[in-house]
Parts: C-alpha cells; structure tokens; sequence
DNA sequence: AGTGTACTTTTTTTT
DNA sequence: AAAGTACACT
C-alpha cells in the first residue's frame, strides 16, 4: 500500500490526522469535515503503511451502524485485512471482553442484557420491596436516577453518599435493591456492560494488561458523547502505550442527559499534555448560508473552543423560515414543499424532516399518506421493542438463561395458559424466600403441591420449557425461534384472531424469522466462539438502534429526531416544530446548561442539510390533546436576518417585543398579536402551555384550563410540587 | 382467571 | 388523543 495513495484528496490538516500515528491524538472535526473518511483512512494507514496487525486495532463508535459503514470503508481501503480489526461500539465491545472475563468478577459467562423495560419493571419490583409507591411513572423516575449514578460510574454506597438528604437515602437504597434483583437474574443492563468492563479491569491489571498488549492502538470516535465511565475505560486501555486518537466535535455534544461529559473532550489536552491537536474546519458539505447560519446559532454558546469553519460549496440558496398557523398547516407546508422538489428532479431520498420530539412524527405522517408521499420513519418505538418480538425473544432467553426473571414474566401467560396473577405471586413470595429464581420457585411450588388450581397447567409450562430447552441447542436463532412460536401457541394464537393487529404482528414476526436468517447467514462462518448462535443473536439484538436498522431508500422522505439525525446528511432539510417550549424544550428554559444542550441540538440539525435548509415554526400546535400557543424559539431570533426569506401566515415580520433583549443584529419575530388570540381561551392569556408562579408552589406549567368564568379550573403541573388543580380566580397566579 | 371499563399518563432526546 | 394501567366484574 502506497502511503502516498492514502493521501490523495486529503487537505492538509486531514492527512496530519491521518499520519500522526504516535502518542495521543486529538481531532476536533467540525460537522461536516470528513471525519469519517480521516477515520478510515488513518486505519488503513496503521495496517498498511506503518504495517500493524489489524488485530493491534480497536476502534469505537457510537452506533452500530458507524461502525458498519466505517467497516466497509476500511475494507475497500484494506481487503481481508480488514477482518481483522475490532470495530464496534462501547456497548458491544463490552459484551465481547465481558463474555470471557466475566468470572473473574465471580459472575456467570451466561448472563442476558436487560433492556429499558426490563429494567424498569426490575425497579418496579425493588420500589415494592421497599413499600414505596411503585407507579409506571414513579418506577420511571427511579430507573432513570439510577441510570445517572451509573453513568457516572457511582455504585450504591457513593449515591448515598453524594447528598444526604431523604431522597438520596431512600433513592440509593432502591438501587442497592434493584442491583440485587439483577444479579440474582444474571442480568446486566446498559450500565452495567461498561461499569463491569471498567471494574474488571481495575480489580485484575493481569487481565487489563492483556487486553492493553492485544490493542496497542485506539480509536475513539464522537468522543464528545462519552461519558465518565466510557472515558475512564479509554484511559484504562490507552494506559500503556498512549497510543489513543479520539475524534469529536464539542459543539455536537447532545448526550449530556444520558451522562455525556462534554468536559472529557474539552479536558482532553489536560489529560494528555502531549496530546497533538488537529483542527479539520473545512466543511465538504453544506452551502456557504447554512454554514454562517448554524454558526451565528453556535456562537450564542459560552466556553467553546473558536472554531472556524469555511466551505467551498458557494452561497446556496437563502434559508426559509415558515411560520405556520398550526401543526397541521406546518406538515401541510412541508410536504408540499417536498412534493415540489421531486417534481423538479430531486429525490425523496434526500429529503428529510427533523423534529425535537417523536411525537411530532404523526402530523407529518399523515400528510405524507393523504399525497401517497413513501416516508421512512426513523426511531420512536424500535423494532425489536414492539411486544410480540419481545415476547418471541423472551422465550429464546429464559431458554438460554433460567433465572432471567423478567423474561419468564413475559412468557409465563402469554398466549393465556392458566397461570394467573396468584400463581405468580406465589412464586414470587417463594422465589423471594428462598432466594432462587423465578422459575426454580415454580418448580418447588409444583414439588410441594402449593400450586393450587393452576398445578396442572404450570406443569405444562415448565415441561414446554425443558423440551424446547432440550431441542435449542443444535438450532439456530430462526429455527429456534420457529419452534417456540410454534409450540408456545403464540403464534397459532394470533393467526386465529384475523384482526389487522394481529395481522401486523406476524408480519413482525416474520421481519423477526429474516433477520435471524440474515443474522445465521452473516456468521455461519464464525465458529470462533463456543457460544451458541441463538446467544449471540440475543446479544446482537439488544444493542441495536433504530438508526441501525434503518433503510434510507433513495426514494422514501426520511423522518427523524434530531438526535437520530446526528451523523447523516441529507440534501434538503426542513427543521420543525421551532418553538418556545418545544425546541428548545421547556424543561432546559432555567438551566443554562441544558439550554446550550438544546442550542447545539439546533446545531446539529442545520449542519445535516447540504443545500436547501428550511426551519418552521407555528403559532398554535396541539400538545397532550388540547391546544397551546408559543413564541417562536430564540434560535430563530439569533439566525442572521440577510440569510433568510420568510413565509408563512402572518407575513409581516418584526413587531416590537420580544423575549430576545438585544434587538440591534437580531431579528424580531414577535408574537403579540396571538398573545391576544390565547387571551380569548383563558382570562389573562392563560392557556395550556403558559408558564405560570404560584405563591406556594412556585413556577409550573399549564396543563389544562376547564370551564368559563368564575369557576375556571387549571391543571398545572409545577416544577417541584407536581401536578395541582387550581380555581383561577383564587390562584393568584403570576405569569411569567 | 380472564375480560371490560375507567382512569392516568404521556412528549425529550437512547446505547 | 392515544395508550397503558389498575381495578372491578363475571
């Protein structure tokens, strides 16, 4: 391989990253910059050039799918080479380390990943544990407290304590609870995958030093979405040889709610003094108006490094900024919009839609099948957490592990067989007392004839269970998953119903039979691991996202978050839903934090478009099923005017007074005239959605407001009291 | 044990 | 507005 091949193209800062092979590494690579093409490049140029074992190599990515295409690439680059270097996310690299060395930590090499659902019911459970009320929102709560200590690599003892207060205690206690549970499951969730990686090699530096010897060069892509545990694995790993590059870009940090420390990338010359620094500013992507647009949105952020993109794609196209009458009027502006430029030769599949929030998909859904438009909606409820999958895969699992608990919940009466909620609270107060799981308390149950009315039909359970466990072992995931559906009745059972839903659950179903197929296909030459495929196939499985399975059609409209929108490119772009309250978001409006978290979620959304950017917003929207009205978002204020052409309802811009102080640079999309119209809904411009302060429960939001007159009544949900009904008239609420 | 009805919650983003 | 949950009823 020619290292001179390798640089073609590549503009000077590039082919620095690419060639700087020695010691740490950092590239901050603004959107749009080739990162990914440095990426691969710089791989082949370890194996090719400086001549390293493919197998010297780890590189991490956030989402499965990164690391796929990057796979790809490196292999046109590379050829079987390629094969050879580890390439994957955090999550399933730690999957991999933790199936061999997981028995130092003195756990088994078997154990299931728990999902979201998973659990939040374990925590449901633990909450109950404790006698503390164990609602769906308040298990909701808990699971994702949990997840931020873990996230910040905190276990029990230190949650506790990190504050001393009721909450704190009580909260820490639950978490000591809940990690029982899955322990005794066999179970890890998200959290765990990496908290136990970073524990095992902390607790054996023998086998840390192994795993340091194997991999003596590391990558790490979107490192600005690490979080501490993540970031302390790097370091771990990077320890010895220091030979460590790590991509990102700060101003595209959106993970800070899921424990993303935008500090490890900022910090990341701190920590290594000798780190090298290459700055890649120049955009391949975007028309010179987008780019100036989204960087006048950045630059209202503080603490950033400078940065200086430029292009070389020419002016482009103004931006156009829509103000719409409402949601519907939004979507019916857009794909008209959209409609018009297939009409002029454009492809679908480079036309995308980006909203803050999934439910905002819907109204443009519907719009798009009332013009037979083909869309593909990327995200909201993934494929493999519709329920008949889950139920299908669950049997795999209780079958692959028995003490997965939360798995045989699942399955036990799923199609309907007899076993009732009684037999499972008994089961469960037996499996609680003798410390076993689920399943061996059924067995007991059934020994000591404590099953009641329902013993013949666990019987019948638990002999369905050993005989297909008995077959499993020489199937692979399709055929064993054929076989369940089968002789569980699942399958039978929804063929008798002949409704549409069912109908579209075998149709799921079905996805789910190729996909096991595709999974047989792509690995029967992978014999390398004892583990059997139905293991992997569950592996594989529960940690992918919807991104990664996504199919963008060249001829399908793309509709998506904007945080799914991270790392794709698309043509033309239309940025909805650009409102107060909505994006940014109304929970981030008092921390200044998650408020440049939302600008640089803006960020990332302009910086997708390459040619044609279009931002809406509208005056009235349907929220919770009733209406509310809300003032364009400031980011809309802090684009720069000469940039813009404005359409929309209310064509007349700037009206005086507006949220945004400073009016000299800025643009004024005031919002008076409709302050009035909210006026008519409620006495004194209460409305849904209007923020409120209550002289005892301090700031809140309007929920609801019921009735006329004197006797109005408001749902408000406050900010640290909950949600209160309130008479208007002896509120004394303050509007703020 | 299973089904139907009333009530509650949801919309922040996800490996 | 829709979906999930809890509870009462059969």
């Amino acid at each position: 391989m020619l290292a001179d091949d390798l640089l073609t193209g590549l503009n000077p800062e590039q082919a620095e990253a690419v060639r700087s092979s020695e010691g740490p590494l950092l590239v901050l690579a603004g959107a749009g910059s080739g990162k990914t093409r440095v990426l691969t490049q710089r791989i082949a140029w370890l194996v090719g050039v400086n001549g390293l074992a493919p197998e010297s190599l780890l590189a991490v990515t956030f989402t499965n799918k990164a690391a796929g295409e990057m796979r790809e690439r490196v292999e046109k680059l590379l050829g079987m080479d390629a094969r050879g270097v580890w390439l994957s996310t955090f999550h399933s690299s730690c999957v991999r380390i933790l199936r061999r060395e997981i028995e130092a930590l003195g756990r088994e090499r078997n154990f299931v990943i728990y999902d979201e659902a998973d659990s939040r019911a374990a925590v449901k459970q633990a909450l109950a544990r404790h006698e503390l009320p164990a609602s769906a929102a308040d298990a909701r709560r808990m699971r994702w407290q949990i997840d931020q200590w873990k996230n910040r690599g905190q276990d029990p003892e230190q949650a506790r304590s990190e504050r001393d207060d009721l909450y704190t205690r009580r909260a820490a206690e639950v978490y000591e609870s809940y990690q029982r549970l899955l322990r005794e499951a066999n179970a890890l969730d998200f959290g765990d995958l990496l908290l136990l990686t970073v524990e095992l090699f902390d607790r054996h530096p023998e086998v840390l030093t192994a795993y340091r010897e194997r991999w003596q060069y590391l990558l790490v892509d979107e490192y600005q979405d690490t979080n501490r545990v993540q970031y302390r694995l790097v370091k771990q790993l990077a320890g010895g040889h220091r030979n460590l590059c790590v991509v990102g870009d700060p101003d595209q940090s959106i993970y800070a709610w899921r424990g993303a420390d935008i500090k490890n990338i900022l910090d990341f010359e701190r920590d290594f003094p000798d780190a090298k620094v290459v700055k890649l500013e120049r955009n391949y992507r975007s028309t010179q108006r987008i780019l100036s647009a989204s960087t006048a949105v950045i630059n209202n952020n503080t603490g950033r490094p400078q940065k200086n993109m430029i292009t070389d794609r020419g002016d482009g196209e103004k931006l156009i900024l829509y103000e719409a009458r409402d949601d519907r009027d939004e979507a019916q502006y857009v794909v008209r919009d959209i409609m018009e430029a297939a009409l002029q030769g454009r492809s679908l599949g480079q036309c995308a839609v980006f909203y803050r929030t999934n439910a905002q998909s819907r109204t443009f859904e519907e719009e798009l099948l009332k013009y037979d438009v083909p869309y593909v909606v990327v995200g909201g409820v993934r494929f493999y957490d519709r329920a008949e999958v889950k139920d299908a895969l669950a049997w795999l699992r209780v079958l692959l592990n028995p003490a997965d608990n939360q798995a045989l919940r699942r399955i036990v009466n799923r199609p309907p067989r007899g076993i009732g909620k009684t037999t499972i609270a008994r089961a469960d107060a037996l499996s609680d007392a003798c410390r076993g799981s689920l399943l061996e308390a059924m067995r007991l149950l059934l020994q000591r004839g404590e099953a009641g009315r329902a013993a013949s039909k666990v019987r019948a359970f638990i002999a369905l269970l050993d005989e297909l466990a008995a077959e499993l072992p020489e199937l692979g995931p399709a055929d064993a998953l054929a076989r369940v559906l089968e002789r569980s009745g699942y399958q039978p059972a929804l063929e008798k119903e002949r409704t549409p839903e069912s109908e579209a659950r075998l149709e799921n179903l079905r996805e789910l039979l190729t996909g096991a197929e595709d999974f047989e296909d792509a690995n029967a030459n992978e014999a390398s691991d004892e583990r059997s495929p139905c293991a992997r196939f569950l592996d594989q499985v529960s940690l992918v996202s919807d991104v990664d399975t996504a199919n963008f059609d060249e001829q399908r409209v793309s509709l998506m978050t904007v945080h799914a929108a991270k790392g794709l490119e698309f043509e033309l772009v239309w940025l909805v839903g650009m409102e107060e309250g909505l994006f940014p978001l109304h929970a981030t409006e008092s921390d200044t934090e998650q408020m440049e978290e939302e600008r640089r979620l803006c960020y990332v959304g302009m910086t997708r478009a390459m040619e044609k950017l279009c931002l809406c917003y509208a005056l009235e929207r349907r929220r919770y099923g009733s209406h509310s009205f809300s003032a364009p978002s400031r980011f809309l204020s802090e684009l720069p005017r000469e940039e813009l052409e404005v359409k929309g309802v209310r064509r007349a811009p700037a009206l005086p007074g507006s949220h945004v102080a400073d009016g000299e640079r800025r643009y004024d999309y005031s919002f008076e005239q409709h302050a009035e119209d909210a006026g008519a809904e409620g006495a004194g411009g209460i409305a849904a959605g209007v923020r409120v302060r209550h002289r005892i429960y301090g700031a809140g939001t309007v929920l609801k407001v019921e009735g006329k007159g004197p006797r109005q009544k408001l749902s408000v949900r406050f900010d640290h009291a909950g949600v209160k009904k309130l008479v208007l008239r002896y509120a004394n609420l303050e509007l703020i």
